[in-house]
DNA sequence: CTTACGGCCTGGGTGC
DNA sequence: TGCACCCAGGCCGTAA
């Protein structure tokens, strides 16, 4: 599940052997994640790529076409759940879904494989871009710790929700929103306005640890995850709370726990990451264990 | 303007 | 062995 640790590893393995190349053809499969199909194949061909660069979870080629007149354009790429970008030898075997070949002027192939086809695959032209760039969040690694906690502070929503938002912050998806509030101590279903400077302090630090570690260990391949050079990542077995329900908490021991936070599946220490007071996580039934009164506060610490 | 929620895309894994 | 169903993550439309 390519999140911006992921892609930020793909976008490095391609920007050793992309720029400065020619794309010489293009050939694609099924075209159902492309949003325009015959302007891929008609303005790739002939191009240079100048430059490759991650935004939030996207991948963005500057693209310049043959004719000196025409005007540059991007080529936009979300790997979606399952989607991945490889170079290979043109003779490399052929991974099942995979849908778009790019030959390139140095006698290899940039292959796009896609089991679900969650991706997307555009063209984009300088305004687009600028308008897909504008409605993305701030980089959680170049945000400082203010406009951090201004951009959480801003609404009402669960930290959880607030994190995955890519509107907020570009980049975060399940599973680095989960290891991040485990690191830091907060559960997923509090709300982002209520948390207090030193629980924003250390998600802050939380979150760009998380990604700076991932990005380290080349990602986290939990099961279609691959590099540029087709390679799977290992940060998968640093998790500490991702897909570990029933498992015990590295830090107290206790049972990681599993809710449906903000619509999506969550993971969560239940004794370090105090649930919020009025409304634990909503998958759990109101009335249940009463919790006394002003011990949330100080229990954080305690792990 | 919010936030919450359901549904959609597809195919792999699970359990009967 | 086959088959139905659940689930994954991002995003969008709709409701409140």
């Amino acid at each position: 599940m390519p999140e911006l640790p992921e892609v930020e590893t793909v976008a490095r393995g391609l920007r050793k052997v992309l720029p400065g190349r020619r794309i010489l053809a293009v050939r694609l499969g099924k075209t159902d994640f492309i949003e325009d199909p015959p302007a891929v194949e008609q303005l790739l061909p002939n191009s240079r790529i100048r430059d490759v660069r991650r935004h939030g979870k996207f991948l963005l080629f500057d693209l310049k076409p043959p004719a000196a007149n025409a005007p540059a354009f991007s080529l936009l790429i979300h790997l979606g759940m399952t989607g991945q970008l490889v170079v290979c030898p043109p003779e490399a075997p052929i991974p099942p879904h995979t849908h778009a070949f790019l030959t390139l002027d140095d006698g290899r192939e940039f292959r796009y494989t896609d089991i679900r086809r969650f991706g997307n695959i555009r063209i984009l032209d300088e305004e687009t871009r600028r308008k897909i760039l504008g409605n993305l969040g701030i980089d959680p690694l170049e945000a400082t710790e203010n406009e951090f906690a201004a951009r959480i502070r801003s609404r009402g929503a669960r930290i959880k929700a607030l994190l995955l938002d890519q509107s907020v912050l570009g980049g975060m998806g399940n599973i680095y929103t989960d290891e991040s509030l485990w690191r830091a101590r907060i559960h997923p279903a509090r709300l982002g306005a209520k948390l207090r400077a030193d629980e924003l302090r250390r998600l802050y630090r939380a979150v760009r640890d998380v990604l700076k570690e991932a990005i380290r260990f080349r990602g986290s391949s939990i099961s279609d995850y691959v590099d540029a050079e087709g390679n799977q990542g290992s940060f998968q077995r640093r998790h500490r709370v991702y897909r570990r329900k029933g498992e015990k908490c590295f830090r107290c021991g206790a049972a990681i726990g599993r809710a449906i936070v903000a619509g999506r599946s969550s993971y969560f220490c239940p004794v370090c990451q105090t649930p919020p007071r009025k409304h634990s996580a909503s998958a759990h039934r109101p009335g249940k264990l009463p919790r006394p009164k002003g011990r949330s506060r100080r229990r954080a610490g305690a792990c």
